[in-house]
DNA sequence: GAAGACATGTAAAGAGTTACATGATTAT
DNA sequence: ATAATCATGTAACTCTTTACATGTCTTC
């Protein structure tokens, strides 16, 4: 249930459109909580309907026409709410690392370009978040909405830094494995 | 697309009927792939269809009574072509993350209790993957089998140290700004 | 006026969660 | 025999993903 509070979030940061909160979506909130144009649009609907968001009058709301919306007294109640709520991290479901435990029953075959390719992409990814931080946070005094910004952003070098360490000792691990004579290091199948 | 191979591959470590492999989901496999067992039962309906696993013939098959899976070639191939799959990581979705830049909107009430309520689960998973790596893999020779499965275990290890960090470093943050003086520090509410 | 970009949606299928239903076995 | 537990399953709902549909605006 977290798909709304972050469109309340975003649409308290700036109002927008559906459109314009894809964008967002896409990158910086994206970054943490991801989702797709027909998410949003529903999600915006929902929230209309629930009395927590409004369109902006002026435009006349048709198809095609860009409708902007902004968030109510009780949208931004409901998020204050949510804000401090008991809510347990979500139970892990990695694929990779699933894979790893399903190449030890039946081989680890394909699985170092597999894992050299996913060093590429969390290496991109974590450049990305270096070039945000440089930019956006340099040294100086920061408003408490920047550090709570930054220490989001922190957060994601530091889950990226984490892959990339693992990734790592996985790569050393998986080629020892892939060394031994032809015939002996092989699955079941 | 998950759920089946990680019942593949629980299924070859060792056959087993749908409560069984809910019970490992609930350990060991479940650390990094978690699964109720109403997913489970589906899945292994569906499995058996596909004629990837198949029922242990033995028993009456009737409502009520233990029904033991084991996994047929097919199933084996399958899993094996699934691990060298090209598959990229998904995108990332943190409700903590999310609830840290909402405190950037709407302030951080009650997020400092959640924070370190937080630093409480994840201590205590650190312990148990601890305890696993001390009980099941002692230092010495292993095996490969051995070997990858310690490599997923070092990757929860390392998952739950990067929380705990991170959890110490955002405790920091939102104690400083909880600090001024009341009335200046809140949200838009 | 045709093409392409902008903008908002609908439909359907897959995956996960929660609540409930039912039969079999075991212990008291 | 009754209750508790073991074991398998159904149903309904929510969330996410993928593909498609439709209308408007701008530009050439």
């Amino acid at each position: 249930m977290s798909l709304p509070h972050a469109i309340l979030t975003a649409l308290l940061e700036k109002p927008s459109s559906g459109l314009e909160l894809t964008r967002r979506f896409d990158k910086s909130i994206g970054y943490f909580w991801s989702a797709t144009h027909q998410q949003i649009y529903r999600e915006l609907g929902r929230l209309e309907e629930a009395g927590l968001i409004r369109a902006l009058p002026s435009e006349v709301p048709v198809r095609g026409q860009k409708k902007e919306y902004e968030v109510l007294p009780d949208g931004s109640a409901e998020l204050a709410r949510w804000v401090g709520e008991r809510q347990d991290p979500k139970t892990v479901r990695d694929p990779l690392l699933l894979r790893i435990r399903a190449a030890a029953v039946v081989g680890p075959q394909g699985l170092e370009a597999e894992l050299r390719r996913h060093v590429g992409l969390h290496r991109r990814q974590l450049e990305t978040y270096e070039a945000i931080e440089e930019k956006d946070f340099p040294p100086g005094r920061r408003s408490d909405e920047d550090r709570l910004h930054r220490l989001v952003l922190r957060g994601g070098i530091a889950l990226e830094t984490f892959w990339l360490t693992w990734l790592e000792e996985a790569l050393a691990e998986v080629g020892e494995i892939a060394l031994p004579a032809p015939g002996a290091g092989g699955g079941a199948a």
